[in-house]
RNA sequence: GUGGGCGUAGUGUAGCGGUUAACACGUCAGGUUGUGGCCCUGAAGAUCGAGGGUUCGACUCCCUCCGUCCACCCCA
């Protein structure tokens, strides 16, 4: 408010994650880090922005992504670029660039990233958002479609959620796709008059769409309508028939774990065939879907690589987030410090630099409280800095060199220590 | 891009056509001699989102804009 010119708040859709916040992400990007290694995957961070035609080329010319939600610009080389609103061209990009087809196959990789879409902002979709992604590369087996989706079985689990719904498909390759979507559009062509005015828009441009329709009239047609299941290639549907096998052969190890096959579910992106899935909590509502992917073994060679097969999936953190809020499933607190240091006098407060300085070499952590305060309101700064101990300093503790150490957290006695900071480490902060 | 709800101190809320715009939490300072949490006292902090109208008078009514939230679209 001092200022009077003008005051500045966040771009639309975009948010700071506060310190009260950063406990619970702390918690959901290591459990997803984890999670990710006891598969064997290994990190990997891609730039935050790419050449524009890797997404154009990647993730499809057609889709809602690239025709208006990708923060594109100019650099000041002329360089169309554009803040990364997906994770997975970019690591294949990666893949390809590095040779990594030289590396043992499949190379199995993860990222923890922000992501940029230009969306109207509502619960659960922002226009950066940060997902943990998974991507399996050079290998055409199930096993590894099953791999991808146990990985998101396991992550949900450490997480704490219930109630997660699973539901996958398989779209086909692209050619029987290009059939099965002629087929559909047929289907709904007969109907066409009964279809709502959003639904007959995009007939054409975008059939699959059709099927999961929020619309009413449309999901009554969809009931009806052809389903991608039966237009499978043999290969297709062999792969489709092993995947399920493995799913269900997941359920020793996840008693609870059920799959839903809904031939409603289809991906926006272009480069999706064969498996596709997404995991969704019951729960009522909108923006719900917290981890979806697929299999997208045309989409190196689109980008210039050697044909290779790759799945992957991504998942939106502030979406896990909020569910994990939602049904309260994991309670994290951050540990308290070891001490805050109250100080009083000149000479007291000098020493108390020194010696929190020494103290952190030992390891101990220590937190100054505020210089030049009655040491009432220092105590008062100490109580609600989370922290175990003060050591207070005053001009009697240095007449007798000696440090006044009174536990915060429980009741106890005050005891004077020697002003030693290897002394006074130990008493706070023994070493097991 | 389309539709709906909402916009009062840092946060959460109250309020009414005429009030010094209230309360709680938080912040800061105190509560005699150097020691937190509870309690008590006091202070700072709001041009009541912005602009324009209606009115003798508007935080309160109307319009526009902006922001925000929710929904569609799409997705994580």
């Amino acid at each position: 408010m001092a200022d009077q010119q003008q005051s500045f708040r966040a771009p639309r859709g975009v948010a700071d994650i506060l310190p009260d916040d950063q406990t619970l992400w702390r918690a959901v990007k290591s459990t997803a880090i984890l999670t990710a290694r006891q598969f064997g995957y290994r990190q990997i961070d891609t730039p935050v922005f790419e050449h524009t035609s890797l997404f154009r080329r990647g993730v499809g010319d057609e889709t809602d992504i690239v025709q208006k939600e990708m923060y594109s610009f100019d650099d000041l080389g002329g360089e169309s670029l554009t803040l990364r609103p997906e994770g997975t061209a970019p690591v294949c990009r990666s893949y390809i660039e590095h040779g990594m087809h030289n590396l043992p196959q499949p190379v199995r990789l993860y990222y923890i990233a922000p992501m940029f879409r230009y969306d109207r902002p509502q619960a659960g979709r922002y226009r950066q958002h940060h997902q943990f992604g998974c991507e399996a590369i050079g290998d055409p087996s199930p096993t590894i479609d099953a791999e991808i989706i146990e990985i998101g079985l396991h992550y949900i689990k450490n997480l704490g959620l219930s109630d997660v719904t699973v539901r996958i498909n398989s779209i086909g390759d692209s050619d029987t796709r290009h059939t099965y979507a002629d087929e559909l559009r047929n289907h709904y062509t007969r109907y066409a008059n009964d279809l709502p005015k959003v639904d007959r828009d995009r007939l054409d441009r975008a059939p699959l769409r059709l099927l999961d329709s929020k619309e009413p009239a449309t999901q009554k047609l969809s009931a009806e309508a052809p389903k991608s299941l039966d237009y499978l290639s043999s290969e297709a549907r062999v792969h489709w028939e092993s995947l399920l096998e493995i799913l269900d052969s997941l359920k020793t190890a996840y008693p609870k774990f059920s799959y839903r096959i809904d031939h409603t579910l289809v991906r926006g992106l272009d480069y999706y065939n064969r498996t596709v899935f997404e995991f969704e909590p019951s729960t009522e509502g909108s923006q719900t879907s917290l981890f979806g992917g697929g299999r997208y073994d045309p989409l190196i060679g689109i980008l210039g690589g050697n044909p290779t097969p790759g799945v992957g999936f991504g998942s939106g953190i502030e979406r896990i987030i909020l569910e994990i809020q939602r049904q309260e499933s994991l309670n994290v607190e951050d540990p308290p410090l070891n001490a805050v240091m109250v100080h009083v006098g000149e000479t007291a407060t000098k020493r108390a630099s020194s010696l929190a300085a020494e103290l952190r070499n030992h390891g101990v952590s220590v937190l100054l409280a505020p210089s030049g305060k009655s040491m009432r309101a220092q105590m008062r700064y100490a109580n609600r800095a989370n922290a175990n101990y003060a050591i207070i300093l005053g001009n009697r503790e240095i007449e007798q060199n000696a440090a006044a150490i009174k536990p915060l957290q429980f009741d106890g006695d005050q005891d004077m220590v020697t002003l030693d900071a290897h002394k006074i480490a130990n008493h706070i902060a023994p070493a097991d």
